[in-house]
DNA sequence: GTGATAAATTACCAGGTAGTCATATAGGAA
DNA sequence: TTCCTATATGACTACCTGGTAATTTATCAC
């Protein structure tokens, strides 16, 4: 039970995970696969991305486990591994909303003065 | 009370916040001011960084509301404004290590064979 | 005012990566 | 086998960004 897990290696082990989904087209497969698993073929319909460049990002997803791949004969289904990542939306939502709270509060006292 | 928050644009702030923790320096800033504010003085020596390398990261922090500023004197110190920051890398932690742990158990049944 | 120190900023370079196009691989049907 | 479709991969380019060095700004002491 180590009460601070945050030694200078697994920091940049974090910073890989972060870095994955920070990445709106990766974030957009993410969502579209929040519903169920889907091909392929339908995520590029659902999400506008080519073939090539969702490829690569589906392999990239997969690599660091966000997300689980089964063939089902031509076609290859990928469906969310660890809906953790919408907790980690959720948060990064929250922060935004703060965020934009607080600029918008600053605006008003701009535009009064 | 929006249910899916998850717009194309908004998905695009959430992967600029994301990208801002996607960088093991930063995150070394984050987990140095932990236990408190401190100067960027102090900061070089808690983290190794150089001056100009380490103010970049701190107006990049500040821009994004990740760190508060205060003047006193001389010297400027930065505190966490949110630590909603360790609740992410906690998930975080927590994915890597189910992940590991799947990454051994497949690497034991390959010895097996 | 000058000098000293803290922090921010600018200009630059180097490495990484998203996007695209073309090609390769793989599975099913005829 | 050959053809067709689904997906992956390789090569390439363009952009972005982290690191560094030099400079600038700001505050305090004198």
């Amino acid at each position: 039970m180590k009460k601070k897990p945050l030694g200078p290696d697994l920091l940049a082990r974090v910073a890989d995970r972060f870095k994955v989904l920070a990445e709106p087209a990766r974030l957009t497969v993410l969502n579209a696969l929040r519903e169920g698993p889907l091909h392929v073929s339908a995520l590029m319909d659902k999400t506008g991305l080519n073939q090539a460049n969702l490829s690569k990002h589906l392999q990239l997803l997969h690599a660091h486990g966000y997300v689980a791949r089964r063939r089902q004969g031509v076609f290859i289904h990928y469906q969310l591994a660890d809906n953790s990542v919408f907790a980690l939306c959720d948060i990064m939502c929250g922060q935004l909303e703060r965020k934009l709270k607080v600029e918008s509060s600053q605006l008003k006292l701009k535009k009064a003065s």
